[in-house]
DNA sequence: CGAACATCGAACCGAGCGGTTCCATCTGAG
DNA sequence: CTCAGATGGAACCGCTCGGTTCGATGTTCG
């Protein structure tokens, strides 16, 4: 990361290295809270260099998305798999990596919907409709696996508690929400365990 | 609102006319989405009128979310009181309400969260903090009189549960979320009134 | 060595921003 | 009628933005 002056040290190299500066900056300031001289300035990096590799703004900021929607699957999957075979252990097991986040003290709020929120055109938009929905398959497979009849709705549930717990932690300086959402996600797994399929009533 | 050149109809409400206006397409376009000049130019309205009355963007912006909270507060209070005197069904009267507000096809997500998202300087922060404040405060409020003894606690689920809901509703565009929201927080108030209270265990 | 390549640093561009000022216009109160 | 006050319209200011270009510097490979 050091890149003298004219280094060829590996043009993939200097591409994750802009990607994972970029990642932090962007989500501590947002994305309209810093400019692309700034970027650059504060990453080492001339912006020709920005620009070659990532065409514009918008593309630099769709790439920190993405690597950062990966990142937070594999991490998720990562704990829910640490948690073993029980799927109230797992479900237990995401809830407590989502404390753990709230704790870190550069926390603010989930990078990826704040985007889509900051920017309401472009890219972020799609990238977080995907997030979630790969967050929502990871919920529906433990809840499936609990032998749920409505695994669908519950993990619905789930992801609403999720994310709700992650803005009240953020705007809400609530330090305790990811615990009261993980005992309401237990809870509410219980009692679609013990009771069989609640018919939908409006 | 047509205000020919030079009337004197009303200061207040002049002020009222453009805080309303401006109110819509604050929402719509987003903190940063939409100039000055635009606004004015929108709205009819010259850019000294504004800057008179609101001093400066940001003036504007505050007045735009605290007249938001206060009409949205106003609005959660008379779904309760309309629901009768059942903490059952006063709950369930907070998220019927949540549904219909996703649905309108303007729905943009809480336009108060929304900003303090955009602007995560200045005086949003403040402003969804004690929004949520006040949320939480009518939740508590039904919990503590449905006989519940860790009313806090509960209200804080029902709390993440509505944010939770409104944001997949926005970035996921889950219709179905305030229902599936309503379904868990019921459920959820069932069982802490048959659990009588479970120790908080991490 | 020499050609190709990647990089930095800085200058530059047009556009849009928030904000200020001036003035002609119109209204309502005295 | 007259005058103070509120307004619209437009020009203007300094600044920052995203993006482009150019030359100098250094590295790698043939």
């Amino acid at each position: 990361m050091p890149v003298a002056k004219g280094a060829t040290l590996d043009p993939a190299q200097t591409r994750a290295s802009i990607l994972r500066a970029a990642t932090g900056l962007l989500y501590q300031r947002g994305l309209d809270g810093i400019g692309v001289a700034e970027l650059c300035a504060t990453m080492g990096v001339s912006k020709e260099t920005l620009y070659r590799h990532f065409g514009s703004k918008e593309g630099l900021v769709r790439a920190v998305l993405e690597a950062r929607s990966q990142r937070i699957m594999a991490w998720v999957l990562k704990a829910v798999t640490a948690a073993g075979d029980e799927p109230y252990a797992q479900l237990a097991a995401v809830f407590d990596a989502l404390a753990q986040w709230h704790e870190e003290p550069t926390f603010r709020g989930c990078g990826i919907l704040n985007a889509a929120t900051q920017q309401h055109e472009g890219p972020a938009r799609l990238v977080a409709h995907h997030h979630l929905d790969r967050q929502l398959d990871v919920l529906t497979d433990i809840a499936r696996r609990a032998g749920v009849s409505n695994a669908t709705h519950l993990a619905k549930q789930f992801l609403a508690l999720r994310v709700g717990a992650t803005v009240l932690a953020d705007h809400h300086a609530d330090t305790e929400a990811a615990l009261l959402a993980k005992q309401a996600a237990l809870a509410l797994l219980r009692s679609a365990i013990t009771t069989p399929a609640p018919a939908p009533r409006p």
